[in-house]
DNA sequence: AACCTCTATGTAAACGTTTACTTGCCCGAT
DNA sequence: ATCGGGCAAGTAAACGTTTACATAGAGGTT
């Protein structure tokens, strides 16, 4: 490895002036400033960054957890939190956790030995004592997706159940009465959030959910595929159903496709997230957009707040909101014809 | 920051003694070792992985330089990549490069200033000749999708070429003779390679391709869409499309949902990529299916191989193979009825 | 009792930077 | 001539590890 050490030796300088060189932290003369560039280039030096890191005492780096990388919900985090970091000159190196308790919290050992300043966290699966835990031993953490007591302020997370509330109004104000629900891993709070949002407001507006149309799904297309087949079996009355995601609400449709039921005038779909497929779906899939890149870059920007000493803990953001994207995936009862 | 120092001080030992403890480098007597353990629990000691790579002059570490996050394409190569790596204890780190040469180029040193002691890049961006010269300069990258001539040991690619003709030959096989194809930027070489691969088979089969057939894509929905519009207000006796990818194919059903014309019955779709939603799509997309998360992962293999000083050139592996993946898009016209 | 061997531990140098401090020099003011 | 002030460059310590080498006991063997 070549190090300043070289090219001070070939620039015939101390390590001290090529270091001045390289950072412009002080002025040199500009003739052994160009004797030095060249033998920068000569050697094609680079500066190391773990030595760098170790004398500063600094990485300018925020670690992202996320549980997967092939996973569009993932990729917009991740690319929100870079594009907020970029601005302020920060890196993002990312690391995935096999969506496991011990790989989530691994994941963030490992990159805050990398020198990480900050962190965004995706924990879903650990417990809520050992996130507390974590919150306090890695204090510039910030989870995003999930809130935890007591630690508000570094959470950054969609208002789920305000989300599942607005699925149900849709239905509602399409006229929908009868209707079911196929849900995710209730261990979850984001989907039990969701999920409560979506069942009080239907009982508020007296159409409460029947406990036999509630399905449990795995948040992946098979789950929504035999969700909507039981549901279909059953020969329920059922006119519309909510899935917690467009994965599942994908499967479901094929399930549909499969067995002759036109979406949306046998059954309509809502589903939850607008991935890019949503509108591309047929008919396109009537969804609740979750912003996610935003949340990404809004995690990204309050990890870095973090880092200043000068952090105000009252500009807490308020949790993000969910839309309804109307497509064609549920058919209007209120005109009827 | 806490170090070896304080924790040594703690347990009343030398820092070396600390150092055998973690690293379990040689024996060191079990009461001392509780002792020492106790010291790291009691300060939540971390190694400074810094300190760590300068030292041992070795990160483990392999890096990724990807367009963006948020594309499932490179969501699957880094998860391959990922994968592949864990296995033999080495740690991905991604950055994203905007998808420019300048970008790219800058990731790649950024990366290596990260001590990354081997990479995998997608360089679709920069200039041939820079290409090889950061072939040169970084001996152990290996460039994904692309293939560099002089370095093709070094590249990991799907057989685009290949693939381009198995697209015609798919339409071919279903009776199709009247073609048209939405391509994406022409100075992309996968692009190219699938451009001629489905032309020349076309010729060679009697079919030509009309050049007036041939739209120039984006790449994303908006191409398709547009393209599909176009084909369509020109009139063609056109029976079937090539689109580049699945994107634009998904834009181009929108626009035969939208004017009333249906697929594969007025006009057969067969796509590329097979992203997650193909399947979803109605009808289900035929696609040429490229295995981007074994590309990753093979990327990621060779990034490791290279490191071995006994790493065998010859045992080159072959350009990667597409497959067509036959769902619903494409009318079969052999069985007239 | 002198010697050797073994094991457990300590000492200190090194990794590649940055930077406070020092040095040397030139030039202008006295 | 001498001094002082600036500027350019050099010296060396420090960052937190790892590790070759040195040291010190504890037994065992003669």
């Amino acid at each position: 490895m070549v190090g300043l050490k070289d090219v001070a030796a070939l620039a015939g300088v101390s390590t001290a002036t090529v270091s001045r060189v390289i950072n412009a932290t002080s002025p040199v003369n500009v003739e052994t400033r160009d004797v030095v560039e060249k033998a920068i280039r000569d050697l094609n030096y680079r500066p190391n960054r773990a030595a760098q890191m170790l004398k500063m005492q600094t990485s300018q780096t925020i670690g992202v957890v996320v549980n997967r990388f092939d996973s569009p919900y993932f990729g917009a985090i991740l690319e929100g939190v870079d594009q907020a970091l970029r601005g302020v000159g920060f890196k993002t190196i990312a690391e995935a956790s096999n969506e496991t308790e011990k790989g989530q919290i691994d994941a963030l050992a490992s990159l805050s030995a990398r020198q990480c300043e900050s962190f965004v966290v995706h924990a879903d699966a650990v417990q809520e004592d050992k996130l507390v835990e974590l919150l306090q031993h890695y204090p510039t953490a910030v989870v995003v997706n999930r809130e935890v007591p007591g630690y508000e302020t570094r959470c950054v997370k969609l208002d789920n159940i305000r989300a599942g509330e607005k699925a149900a109004e849709h239905l509602l104000q399409m006229g929908h009465t009868d209707i079911a629900t196929v849900t995710g891993p209730l261990h979850l709070n984001e989907i039990r959030d969701r999920h409560t949002g979506f069942t009080s407001t239907l009982e508020k507006h007296g159409h409460a959910l029947n406990p036999d149309l509630i399905y449990r799904g795995n948040l992946s297309p098979s789950g929504g595929y035999s969700a909507v087949n039981e549901l279909l079996d059953a020969n329920t009355s059922a006119t519309a159903v909510f899935f917690h995601n467009d994965m599942m609400a994908a499967g479901g449709m094929q399930a549909c496709y499969e067995r002759g039921v036109h979406v949306p005038q046998d059954l309509s779909f809502i589903g939850f997230d607008d991935l890019d497929f949503a509108q591309f779906m047929n008919p396109p899939l009537t969804t609740v957009r979750q912003p996610m890149r935003e949340i990404g870059a809004a995690a990204g920007q309050l990890a870095h707040a973090l880092l200043g000493p000068d952090f105000d803990a009252s500009a807490t953001l308020r949790p993000f909101k969910a839309d309804v994207i109307e497509r064609a995936s549920v058919l209007n009862k209120t005109i009827k014809n």
